[in-house]
DNA sequence: GCTTTTTTTTGACAAATGTCAATGGAGCGA
DNA sequence: TCGCTCCATTGACATTTGTCAAAAAAAAGC
């Protein structure tokens, strides 16, 4: 599973064979089911994760009892807390998988030192975190902004393949609604 | 008022004297009174700007004419659209004065030779978009999760300073709430 | 194929939040 | 100081969204 990631790499960067090479030494393929965690509240995230396939969300679980979705990470795209791994403290989120999902994981320690030796990395990191920015400011606009109905149009138009292969009650998690209220906004839907 | 900017960069990294006086060479300093506008709407945003003084707001107007806040931006911190810079369209944003403010502008076309050149700057500049991305997933994490009133409780324990400068109707905004809501809230706290 | 679990939908009702209109106060500028 | 604009508050009411319970539909597991 190594090659989807090196795959991944090269699409979006010039790294040289003896660079990838690097990074397959650190890389470590990771296969989880349905339902299973890569993280759990409460322990340190030491990682970076790449998604090679599958489907995966970062989630809160509120004093009720009900779940709050950060993110959802498909094939190519990274996935885990930063918040935990850059403060060494215990993480508030759950990421589990919503399919069966292949990840691979390399330690931040030997992450950071590839991201010092190899300035073609870093500047993948620096733009990955940059486009992660501006994806956030978009949801908070959305999250201010627009009505439910709203948000679950914006939804279909920027994440169209994840409408197709995520559970309607959580994508409405996803949105900050219930699962009813997204049943009927999707009912009045033209 | 570069000073400030100096100050600012040397509590955060290590520059040479060399190095500082680059960036001077290329920083512009811009008063503007209250609600003077740094950016409108449909222009292309092509600056670094840095908050010497004074407030802004970064916002948003609907089809109905409502205004949503997407930042506030005080001394030290770093404001602008970042979309629009990146990508060459125009903003679909307002940025404009809450108070008397004073900003330190950078063309981004000097600014991105500089962080070439100067790879503490480069550094500093990838550390500000990985709080910046953090700090949008607290948010994020509270749009979806929390009550109106979890919300305000939630901001005041963060930004305490804000409350105490910036008008309530454009807390609520930011919050993503009308000024009544905000208003009624605030009337039940303990 | 059958059973079980998960997911989605629906209805009735409750709660939260928004809308509109009006008021009073605070602060600003001439 | 006067007048004006902006801001915060309030009440009445409308709308949106949530809650709870149940059933139907779909998917998963054996």
């Amino acid at each position: 599973m190594f090659e989807l990631f090196e795959k991944y790499l090269r699409s979006r960067a010039a790294f040289t064979d003896g660079e990838m090479q690097q990074l397959e030494a650190v890389s470590v393929v990771k296969k989880l089911r349905k339902r299973q965690y890569l993280l759990q509240a409460g322990d340190v995230w030491v990682y970076n994760a790449f998604v090679a396939s599958g489907c995966l969300r970062t989630y809160t679980v509120d004093a009720k009892g009900a779940e709050h979705i950060l993110n959802f990470a498909i094939e190519n795209w990274w996935t885990g807390d930063r918040q935990s791994l850059t403060s060494g403290q215990p993480s508030r989120f759950n990421i589990d998988a919503i399919e069966d999902t292949t990840v691979v994981l390399i330690k931040n320690e030997e992450f950071e030192r590839l991201r010092q030796a190899i300035p073609t990395l870093n500047e993948l990191v620096n733009d990955i975190l940059h486009r992660s920015f501006l994806a956030s400011q978009i949801r908070i606009h959305a999250a201010i902004s627009y009505s439910a109905e709203e948000k679950y149009r914006q939804f279909l138009t920027q994440f169209p393949a994840f409408a197709l292969r995520i559970p309607q009650h959580m994508v409405a998690s996803y949105l900050g609604m219930t699962t009813e209220t997204l049943s009927r906004i999707r009912r009045n839907l033209v």
